[in-house]
DNA sequence: GAAATGCGTTAACGCTCATTAACAAAGGTG
DNA sequence: CACCTTTGTTAATGAGCGTTAACGCATTTC
């Protein structure tokens, strides 16, 4: 992977600002002139690098879902051939990598899809249902016995407990990324082995 | 339980309006006179009921709280003495009967709370903190070795996936709902069961 | 060195929208 | 019947906010 070293673009620290104001207060709760006073700049500055607003949350949204399915996409090849297993606990860590690392887009990412211009919201909504399939596909290789539609149920919930971690108290009152991540991980895997037959007695 | 038979009363209508509006497009995304258009009245017509927009969103958020809480509380009595595990299991039921009967409230749950009055926001707050605690001593009930930080992130977690309800597709697309019910239920548990140490091995 | 371009600024426009004012009709109550 | 309360209505108000206009100033480019 190549690492930049090279200082952020104005453009990308717009998005990045307004991605954080955005998860905090929602869309319509920030005004363009905060936006601008984020990276120093005043409201209407920002005209001279995005369309509009909803320009700088399509980028955004857009973005998201093809980062996601980009990533699995790449896993999905890495680790092909080898047992399903592997490749369902690669789809995991990478979604929990993303959901630890961008906590706004986490939140922007099924909070203002609405907003979209109709077919940026198609697109994305495109990205997500085949982010979706990709890992229907390898859960169903895991557990032959899960039904298609019970296991896009499972995928959901499951993405649901991945992208709590915004729910899960600022960095410092969690014990450490990665016992977060490992935790995160073991339910997950816990969560799709109940789903797809095992038992899961108490004690 | 005492079912209520008369006619729901016109605030109640507003609510159950607004709390749907509100979901589907966000605080900001509604206004006034589309909640009195789903009622049949006019906007300022509204004002007659409510203080404001902001007191609907306030009845609603709060009583949500209240409404998870005092559930939570009168099923450990009901079940308390008996083993811990079931208690837990009747904490699971119990909030999915909610997340699958009142979607729309769900999502404003964690979605609009930042909206509130300072005084409003620190009650919801406490409410939602005190159903934490009572999920977080019950679990470590059912798994000592779980410490409480960690039980705290895993009880976050599994409310994820059990709010994932209104990502599942509208009902009709799902495998029924006692068959959703059931496949959260599963998924909840195996993912306490993780978290709490017990192997979760695929295969 | 002049012109163009990139990147800001502040002021003004126009629209949306919550809220209030002013008024009306129905129904109970003395 | 007269009166008050309840529950509406439509019109007006006023604030907030996204966007555009008009302008300034480095820096690059020919």
């Amino acid at each position: 992977m190549a690492t930049r070293t090279d200082a952020p673009t104005r453009r990308e620290q717009i998005l990045k600002e307004a991605a954080r104001l955005f998860a905090e207060r929602g869309f319509h709760g920030v005004g363009v002139d905060e936006i601008g006073a984020a990276v120093g700049i005043s409201g209407p500055g920002l005209y001279r690098h995005f369309a509009g607003k909803d320009a700088m949350l399509a980028e955004l949204l857009v973005g998201i879902s093809g980062q996601l399915l980009t990533g699995a996409k790449r896993r999905l090849a890495e680790a092909d051939g080898g047992p399903a297993g592997a490749v369902l606990d690669s789809l995991i860590e990478g979604h929990i990598d993303f959901a630890l690392d961008d906590r706004p887009l986490i939140t922007l990412h099924d909070r203002e899809l609405d907003r979209l211009r109709d077919s940026d919201r198609k697109l994305v909504r495109q990205l997500q249902r085949q982010y979706v399939e990709l890992w229907v596909e390898v859960l169903r290789e895991v557990y032959p016995a899960l039904a298609e539609p019970a296991a896009r149920s499972a995928v959901h919930s499951v993405f649901g407990l991945l992208n709590s971690t915004p729910h899960l108290g600022r960095p410092g009152s969690l014990p450490g990324r990665t016992a977060t991540a490992e935790l995160l991980h073991r339910m997950a895997r816990g969560a799709f082995a109940a789903a797809g037959g095992d038992a899961a007695p108490y004690g």
